[in-house]
RNA sequence: GCCCGGGUGGUGGAAUGGUAGACACGAAGGACUUAAAAUCCUUUGGCCAAUGCGGCCGUGCGGGUUCAAAUCCCGCUCCGGGUACCA
């Protein structure tokens, strides 16, 4: 902190880039108010035309990378909402490069998606020319907010630049196998190796089938046999998929793009089906997915998300024999303990043994069981929940532990998809299993008993006894353990007579990576003689091409499938699927860091500089769907030596929606009369949205809502104090409710300085909010405010070379700690509330001292880009703001001879006392007791303990 | 059902076991102005008291830990979100 020169000098300054004013100045000003809409407009130019936030690596620099979820450009641009988290990072951004860090903030657009081939399918327009346009919007308005993103980093799914990486990731996949015994993908060439030296051996690998062959058998092979068994085991891979099957789309949808049996987007039926599809075999990085989430910095709630979708449980899979045929039947269970009280065992409908096992008697019934219960849709499914159905398949099972014969049904609460699809039912101790036995009057053991119960008959019970406390009854050698000792002595007795296996069993299922749709990444694949091959890395990218129409081929294939001559220069015919939405968002941040290799990814000083994410930020609806993926995507992107952390975004945070706040007015039913909120119970009236852009502070501006709607022209008004009060609620932003509010609109009327400060204002970045817009006025106020302290009456730049006052650099060097302390908690909100406070103490001292204001200027410049760039210049400086040093907190300027003690009397507050900081404990106690104050809450009695926190509190228990 | 969040003035929110309601919005009153806009000043959790003293109550409800609890613990309740025949 240097001295300032002592002499008083008073510098009038003429705006230096006062040359466009226009129209602002009034007789009486002669210098220029608070003109954000000139001072935007410039600096935004400048920082583009002089590339202010280009970064490169630089290795005298740490790092630190922050990014957004990048957007889908939709056609209906930004609403206030979107750019919440935006503002967010890009205040994070600003003030790691302030603070001397290398910040890599880059932005693009998840260009392909399901809207623009709609509007192609009904319009004829090509999806790429939608999206260009779209782009464009979205580039503009956020151009428009003053972000300091490096654009010539910008990448876009839909660019053939870029996703030649995400067809050459894919064909790394398919060339890959995931080894469980060193817990890493390798090379499925090695697997060959290893299958012709010796066939399945001691192979332990992630597949879809468990397969079991020699190297002889392997050897004897043909071609296409082998590359049928190949398919088992890599991680992108072809297969007979059930699939969610959407016929108002016509596509596949992954599960996380299905709620509640109907697509997210667009919300039409979708129904199960069995087809040919491309898949990744993400659930060979279950563990690991899970393991990582203990290394990130994340929300725990988001966590907990992720690990519920991992779903890991432990327990063991256990073999039983089928009476009179050779086949066994796996179940996977997570309480082997309970094999004893097994009365029956159920499939489900889908099971592959289910044909192979009914008895004649038994098949008509069973068919049409079948039948029924895999053409209802996953809708139907859940909406009858409750219903119990099932069919005996007349066949039975042997218990391994005791050789008893229990019946084996199918019924649709078995899942397929769900470790074998099948189970061992032990209705006594299973709540859904005992539904079942007691519709279909099936015997039901208790085999566990609480801890001090005796056990009680079954037939009695109103619910199964499903809680893992207790101990064994009935069930042979483990009677009267623990549930705990049971299930480890069951697994290890299962292990040792080969009747099955401790088993961890995942709930996550392999991500279905076909869609049957044009706008989207094309396969790197061709088909030869029917086989899969993946095309030359050389070929990449392989572009998509022309079609006639955007909708399927009339015998069923893909709209690729319409493309002329869609086929390799060998003339073998080209995949007609393409990938799926998730494809091109699962490794963007790697290429943000080396955007413009053509010749690889990125390059190892890329990544080896640039390394992860450090703060992500984006909303919590990718939990379980991009999050996973793009973790997926880096992990084999690590075991095949690109990426070099395990986790790609160590530090994430899911910004909270903005909600719109609706305004009503009351109409008298069959009417065109209108009664204020207040009156409108003595009434019987409809509520109606009315637009919030007619409506100020909820008061209805009469003539404009007259003005809004022709039905509206004649209405009339029942008012309450003169006015007419409309009603309000919280609700999502939409048209429809007449309550969107756009950020193009607010910042024409205040400039995006204070909208950016507005929305970090409104709360905690995470939380949900409602838009209140009468909030911004405040916020406007503070800009305006804090840019007279720059400026005399007349507006002129007015700023003294004198020395600050101690007061004015303890306010000053308070809120650089306190802006400090909250930005790095990303609590953004408060840190709006420190600048104003700030502004304020600063005003009433009526400071304009140079080194005070000059560093303020920095201070603000994350939240106030613009305004903050000017005073800058203003202040004399050349170069960008953006290359200032966040000022350094210097303790010294906070240091107090006094300190204000809130004094106490059994812990309620009584009075405050000013104290000398250095005092001893001793010395305020003989102080604080012989005041005259205190002896009136002493009330005679001597005090029985002091308590006292220095400068801070001091508390008398009497 | 299960798993997460969360309940603080008229509103958004602040308070990292230590003066509850910072900072704003809104409201009421006032100054300036022919007027409006802009700006500035005062009051603003409730109740009692009334001279600006002062007191009592108060962070969804009931207990507990502590010198001290919005904050930690136990039980309940209400609201929001996620998820669900997952064996």
């Amino acid at each position: 902190m240097g001295c300032r020169a002592p002499v008083p000098l008073f510098l009038v300054t003429s705006h230096p880039f006062a040359g466009s004013q226009r129209g602002f100045a009034t007789k009486k000003i002669i210098g220029m108010d608070y003109n954000f809409k000139e001072i935007e407009q410039r600096w935004q130019q400048y920082w583009d035309r002089n590339k202010t936030y280009r970064v490169d690596i630089d290795h005298s620099k740490p790092k630190y990378y922050v990014l957004d979820m990048f957007p889908y450009p939709s056609g209906a641009g930004l609403h206030v909402g979107h750019p919440l988290g935006y503002i967010a990072s890009d205040i994070i951004a600003r003030y790691q490069h302030l603070k001397g860090f290398n910040v890599l903030h880059p932005m693009g657009f998840d260009a392909y998606g399901l809207p623009a081939e709609q509007y192609a399918i009904q319009t004829g327009t090509h999806p790429a020319v939608t999206t260009e346009k779209n782009i464009q919007r979205y580039r503009h308005q956020m151009d428009k907010l003053g972000f300091s993103y490096d654009w010539d980093r910008e990448v876009r799914t839909c660019d053939p630049f870029y996703y030649k990486w995400t067809q050459w990731t894919f064909l790394q996949l398919f060339k890959s196998w995931y080894n469980n015994a060193t817990d890493r993908a390798e090379p499925v060439s090695e697997l060959e190796d290893r299958f012709t030296v010796s066939g399945t051996g001691d192979l332990n690998a992630a597949c879809t089938l468990p397969l079991n062959f020699t190297a002889a058998e392997w050897q004897a092979m043909d071609h296409a046999q082998q590359q049928h068994i190949l398919m088992n085991y890599r991680l992108a891979y072809l297969d007979d998929t059930m699939v969610n099957w959407c016929p108002a789309l016509g596509t596949v949808l992954a599960n996380d793009e299905v709620k509640d049996g109907f697509s997210e987007r667009g919300g039409h039926p979708v129904e199960r089906k069995l087809m040919k599809q491309w898949s990744l075999r993400v659930s060979a990085y279950a563990q690991r997915l899970l393991d990582g989430l203990n290394d990130v910095d994340w929300p725990e709630s988001l966590k907990e998300v992720q690990r519920n979708w991992i779903g890991r449980s432990e327990g063991a899979a256990v073999y039983f024999r089928i009476d009179g045929f050779e086949d066994r039947l796996e179940v996977f269970t997570t309480r082997p303990d309970t094999l004893w009280g097994a009365t029956f065992m159920v499939l489900a409908p889908e099971h592959e043994l289910v044909g192979k096992i009914t008895t004649a008697d038994r098949s008509r019934k069973v068919r049409e069981y079948v039948t029924w219960a895999t053409n209802r849709s996953e809708r139907e499914r859940i909406a009858e929940v409750k219903t119990i159905t099932g069919e005996f398949t007349g066949a039975y099972g042997i218990n391994p532990v005791n050789g008893a014969k229990i019946p084996i049904w199918i019924a649709d609460y078995v899942l397929a998809g769900y470790g074998t699809g099948a189970i061992m039912a032990v209705p006594g101790h299973d709540s859904r299993d005992f539904a079942f036995a007691r519709h279909f009057h099936l015997p039901i053991i208790q085999v566990v008993a609480k801890e001090g119960e005796l056990p009680s008959d079954p037939d009695e019970w109103k619910e199964s006894y499903d809680a893992k406390e207790g101990v064994m009854i009935h069930s042979g050698f483990i009677n009267g353990l623990t549930v705990t000792e049971g299930i480890q002595a069951t697994i290890r007795w299962l292990q040792d007579h080969g009747n099955g296996f401790g088993k961890i069993n995942y709930r996550i299922r392999d991500a279905i990576f076909s869609r049957q749709r044009y706008w989207g990444e094309p396969f790197p694949i061709y088909y030869r003689n029917g086989i899969p091959c993946p095309l030359d890395e050389s070929e990449l990218p392989l572009e998509l091409p022309e079609v006639d129409s955007y909708l399927p081929t009339e015998t069923g294939d893909p709209p690729l499938a319409r493309a002329k001559n869609w086929k390799t220069r060998e003339g073998y015919p080209l995949e007609t699927n393409t990938m799926p939405g998730f494809a091109g968002s699962s490794g963007y941040y790697l290429r943000y860091m080396d955007p413009h290799n053509d010749q690889e990814y990125f390059s190892k000083e890329a990544i080896g500089y640039w390394r992860n994410v450090d703060f992500y930020v984006g909303g919590d609806e990718h939990g379980t769907g991009h999050l996973i993926y793009a973790r997926f995507w880096n992990k084999f992107l690590c075991d095949i030596g690109l990426a070099v952390e395990q986790e790609p975004f160590r530090k994430l945070i899911n910004q909270g929606k903005i909600q719109g706040r609706s305004n009503f007015v009351y109409r008298i039913k069959g009417s065109n009369t209108f009664v204020s909120h207040n009156l409108r119970n003595s009434y019987d009236t409809i509520r109606q949205h009315v637009d919030i852009h007619i409506v100020d502070n909820d008061i209805l501006d009469i003539e404009a809502f007259r003005r809004w709607q022709p039905d509206f022209a004649n209405a009339d008004f029942i008012l309450e104090d003169g006015k007419y009060i409309c009603g309000w609620e919280i609700e999502k932003m939409s048209k429809s409710k007449h309550n969107v509010q756009n950020p193009d609109d607010l910042i024409e009327k205040y400039g995006a300085d204070t909208l950016r400060l507005y929305e970090m204002f409104l709360g905690p970045i995470e939380y949900h909010k409602p838009w209140d817009t009468k909030g911004i006025e405040g916020v406007f106020r503070f800009m305006k405010k804090c840019w007279r302290l720059y400026h005399d009456e007349q507006f002129h730049f007015a700023v003294s070379d004198e020395s600050p006052s101690q007061a004015e650099w303890k306010i000053l060097h308070k809120t650089i700690k306190r802006v400090e302390d909250d930005i790095l908690r990303f609590s953004l909100n408060t840190v709006v509330s420190t600048l104003m406070i700030c502004v304020n103490e600063l005003t009433d001292l009526k400071c304009n001292k140079r080194a005070i204001l000059e560093d303020l200027a920095v201070i603000l410049s994350p939240y106030a880009p613009h305004t903050a760039e000017e005073l800058w210049h203003l202040l004399g400086h050349n170069e960008s703001i953006h290359f200032a040093a966040y000022p350094p907190y210097n303790e010294e300027f906070l240091r107090e001879d006094l300190a204000t003690y809130a004094v106490s009397f059994n812990g309620k507050l009584r009075f405050t006392l000013d104290l000398p900081v250095d005092m001893t404990s001793d010395g305020i106690e003989k102080i604080v007791l012989g005041l005259e104050k205190s002896q009136k809450w002493l009330e005679g009695k001597a005090p029985r303990k002091v308590i006292i926190v220095p400068r801070k509190i001091i508390n008398i228990v009497v």
